[in-house]
DNA sequence: ATGGGACCTGTAGTTGGTACAGGTTCAAGG
DNA sequence: CCTTGAACCTGTACCAACTACAGGTCCCAT
């Protein structure tokens, strides 16, 4: 299988899969005489495993520190586990974040509404500081 | 006021200030005679307007045409509230999204628990496409 | 006048890729 | 066997939004 195949069976760009060899998370492969890389199913299977994991969020650091659980594989299920859990954790503080500055827009926008204001209230908003910092 | 007061009161990294300027968003303050940047009351005013509009998740670009409505001072209320409402649906549609992420990585971990699976099952998850291709 | 903290410019690095340019190889059709 | 053109190659530059130096200058308090 050639670069071409590989990038349509995993939906990763070709210049996606030479960067992640350039960067030492997938193996430079075989190559024919002429220089073009050929893969196997070995190939395949390590690229779906990036690219899932990156699907769910996880950064390229983290797949690497997961691609070497895998490959000297006296991994233990517990070190997956807190890492998906570290990574979940994540996830649910930048909800907690997104709902917050969800709630600010809104709020903002629905001075708008009001029609008794002088001024553009989202523009006054965004003029005001979050927090005055305390006097020293 | 130089730089350093003004990151200090603003919470903007002094670097940040100057590349603020570098790429046009601040104006290019009076300098002492040695070069030192002085800064005055709009100066302040006007970075803390792109960084609380940073911190609300509103890119530079974004900042960028808040602040060509606010400086040209005919903007209308109207243009910074669909702004601000089109932002508001991009928070949305992010926070859905890790919601989601949030439930996959949840119940991946959750197999870990049932005990009798003989491998990683967070690592299988990985290891499977997310939407195997259709037949050809 | 001197010491050292604040400031200056310019460049490179970060993350996770994408987008070329300009050149080579491969495979199928004639 | 030769040609053609799609697929592949390398290398570099670019994106956002900063951050982190290095190596030098300025300011001001003592």
């Amino acid at each position: 299988m050639t670069i071409g195949p590989l990038s349509k069976q995993t939906g990763c760009n070709i210049e996606t899969i030479r960067y992640y060899e350039r960067i030492g998370i997938m193996p430079p492969p075989p190559r024919t005489e002429g220089g073009h890389r050929v893969y196997r199913e070995e190939h395949l299977k390590r690229l779906t495993f990036i690219r899932r994991s990156r699907e769910l969020g996880f950064t390229l650091d983290q797949v690497r520190n997961l691609l070497l659980l895998v490959d000297g594989d006296d991994f233990t299920c517990d070190e997956v586990k807190t890492m998906t859990l570290d990574h979940a954790g994540d996830v649910h503080r930048k909800i907690a974040d997104l709902k917050k500055l969800e709630r600010v827009l809104k709020d903002m926008v629905s001075q708008c509404d009001l029609g008794d204001v002088p001024d553009c209230p989202v523009i006054d908003a965004l003029f005001q500081a979050k927090a005055p910092r305390p006097p020293t």
